[in-house]
DNA sequence: CGCTACTTTGAATTATCTCAAGTTGAGTGG
DNA sequence: CCACTCAACTTGAGATAATTCAAAGTAGCG
């Protein structure tokens, strides 16, 4: 079931449709609001489930306001938080019904929602959109696969500060601004925690190294990243330098001044 | 740079595009070879670097025939494997001419490969082109998405049965064969320890976990599961199992029979 | 003011990694 | 047909990063 039936329908006015533009140049949500009006946005609260894995999805959707979290659940509670959406993303698939991981809203937001039968003929007769998909779809396989690197390959302290030089960058995009930057990320230590692969607590003491060591600061939906180049160092050392001090105290040397020290 | 361009050019026939078909009606390559003599076919040998991340990609090619791997790599000789590309896969990116991982051949092969301003001209002029791509997409980020749920979540055992169970699912597609499937995955185990996160020694006791348990067993590139319906059975028990098993011999009590001894 | 949800801290436990030796087996060339 | 080689695989024992469990702190909110 998609719970967002419930949710109340408003057409989208001419108004709305330049409104969206500020997703930018390459925004679906915008391209879509302005060719049919049967496409149509809902509004959802914080902590709305869209829909669930496995859910038959009977339109295909596109955030145009706040942020949705794209997750997995296992056994015993545990998920896989698989991608924090933002603005622009698509919610759902092209190719088939049938939901493969759940959506659920993390800040209150708008949604853009096509029926699956309209997208086929607005696709069929405007090549750029099924291009603007594939782009949107492709942006996101690769921040799926930097996800599995980290998870994969990166230390809890080194994952931690790839995941917040992500956020910081996808929300400050074009602008090269590198000194004190400050965004909001309304999520929660245990949404980091679940999209790492590690538990609330690692995650909280990852956190309070970062702090420490003044490379980060992450507190109640605000993240504060002093210098974000030394942020992406301690991203990019997957352990060599924790590595290399292990083994230089066992050896008897004097620890190297690392970066969370 | 892109290395297969030394490779011998093979301009795609009538017979061959015949000959493609056997990936079935949704094949890409098949449907490529058919539409321009532009579109030109490589063979390659087993360990072929197709391409480097961060590569100017001038082709979006279509693996046709062999097995693929799509990785990247990090310091100290890490690397993660993203997939496995089989026949029908697209290798390449869409959307960017850059490349945003490696992909090397796991055995000799055959790449259909389109020009990128060409393929532009065949998606706008032929929308279910587009289509196929999309499905191919989501298709491997259902898999990359899968695969994050492993490596994020699973335990050794249970992440290399799971990869195990894809492969043969991913060979025997519509086939309802459940019994004594053997299937060729030219693959070594240190592609499953890249690709689940592991050391190659602990995807090797795994592996003599799923043979002593007569589950699975996997040597010089040849797959036999016994029961896939048990792997999978192995594969989705997380670790719920091993640590009622664990608490319980904590407690003193007789340890419960686990799939794997 | 007292929930409730989130965060923080500590100590013990453990799955996986590391390091270091073997072992196996397919391929090679005498 | 038999060494020989080399890469892949195997096995063991010790080290460690992260988890688990448990118990306090905090902060937002009605």
């Amino acid at each position: 079931m998609q719970s967002f039936r419930s949710a109340p329908i408003v057409l989208v006015t001419e108004q709305d449709s330049a409104k969206l533009d500020v997703e930018g140049p390459a925004g679906l949500a915008s391209w879509l609001a302005g060719h049919s009006y049967r496409v149509v946005r809902h509004h959802h609260a914080a902590g709305t489930q869209l829909f669930a894995e496995d859910d038959d999805l009977e339109y295909l959707c596109v955030l145009s306001r706040g942020w949705a979290l794209k997750y997995k659940s296992l056994f015993e509670g545990r998920r896989q938080v698989l991608d924090f959406a933002l603005p622009g993303d698509v919610l759902g698939f092209v190719g088939e019904r049938r939901a493969r991981h759940a959506v659920e809203m993390l800040t209150d937001g708008e949604v853009v929602s096509v029926p699956r039968e309209l997208f086929g003929s607005l696709a069929a007769a405007n090549p750029e959109l099924m291009l603007k998909v594939v782009r949107q779809l492709e942006r996101a396989s690769t921040r799926a696969h930097e996800h599995m690197v980290s998870i994969g390959c990166r230390a809890a302290l080194s994952r931690v500060s790839r995941l917040l030089v992500e956020l910081v960058e996808r929300r400050t995009l074009s602008s090269n601004a590198r000194h004190d930057i400050e965004i909001d990320a309304p999520i929660r230590q245990i949404h980091v925690a679940d999209a790492l692969g590690l538990r609330g607590e690692t995650v909280c003491r990852a956190l309070k190294q970062l702090e420490a060591a003044n490379l980060a600061t992450f507190r109640r939906g605000r993240l504060r990243v002093p210098d974000l180049v030394k942020l992406r160092g301690v991203a990019e050392t997957p352990d060599a330098e924790a590595h290399t001090t292990r083994k230089a105290i066992r050896r008897g040397a004097a620890p190297a001044a690392t970066a969370a020290a």
